[in-house]
DNA sequence: CCGCATCCGGGATGATACTG
DNA sequence: CAGTATCATCCCGGATGCGG
């Protein structure tokens, strides 16, 4: 996937226009570009976590982050919330059919991530060394 | 693609902890959070462009931030800047294969937004009449 | 035409403390 | 355990003006 091959003059939809938005991506894009949305989503992927399983793997995680985080993948039907009125409480929280879709799009981010990290540091390299030295 | 199947415990890189700095997925989300980056890439994605062209195809952008968002783009090596020594001078920018590349991921982006944006929406709205009242 | 420099506001994020 | 509340901070992005 994400072949090396010609891209023939292929028309993306410019989508945050005015004309174009209907397309819904700057929806995806903005929970994207949170710091915590990916790997929280990765977490959940391997199966459902309780609040402190999801503080715990994720390194360097705020309480407040990552409860704004939980509730905006709620909030999107990528996840659900459940809880047990026990005492302690304890809330579990699980991807939904649509938070798993959205896994497995993140997915082919982070594979194409991994396959083009060194071009793209090496480009950042070159960029740097002609606009400084 | 992006089929609504099993999900299957697949397991994501959460890419930006500690042990797994290496994914590289940081450096590709932070670029696809800015603003303007889709919808220029969008626009080189039906081939080179001059500055002035760019600028008018992407409604609401200022000098600044365009210029910016070419300058990583360029920094990243997705796409290339060539100065004519005219007067006044005429700037073209063409995306590279590793733009190219990129261009083709961000396609799969719009995709996968355009068939789950109602869905998400829903969800929302959903969301929102349950936690306000 | 193609930029760069400066100032500034707001939202995202973080630190810390507190609660059922 | 699973949060909420408050304050501090940082950086993106917009507005504006100048320069080659």
């Amino acid at each position: 996937m994400f072949a090396e091959d010609d891209v023939s003059e292929e028309i993306l939809e410019p989508c945050g226009m005015p004309d174009h938005e209907d397309c819904g991506l700057r929806l995806i894009l903005d929970r994207l570009g949170e710091k915590w949305t990916v790997m929280t989503v990765a977490e959940l992927a391997g199966g459902p976590r309780r609040y402190r399983e999801i503080e715990r793997s994720l390194t360097g995680v705020t309480q407040r982050m990552l409860t704004l985080t939980l509730r905006r993948l709620e909030r999107d039907g990528f996840l659900s919330r459940t809880v047990e009125p026990t005492n302690p409480p304890s809330v579990t929280y699980a991807l939904t059919a649509s938070g798993q879709s959205f896994a497995r799009m993140v997915t082919h981010l982070v594979d194409w991530s991994r396959s083009h990290k060194d071009t793209i540091r090496l480009a950042q390299q070159d960029f740097d060394r002609h606009h400084v030295g």
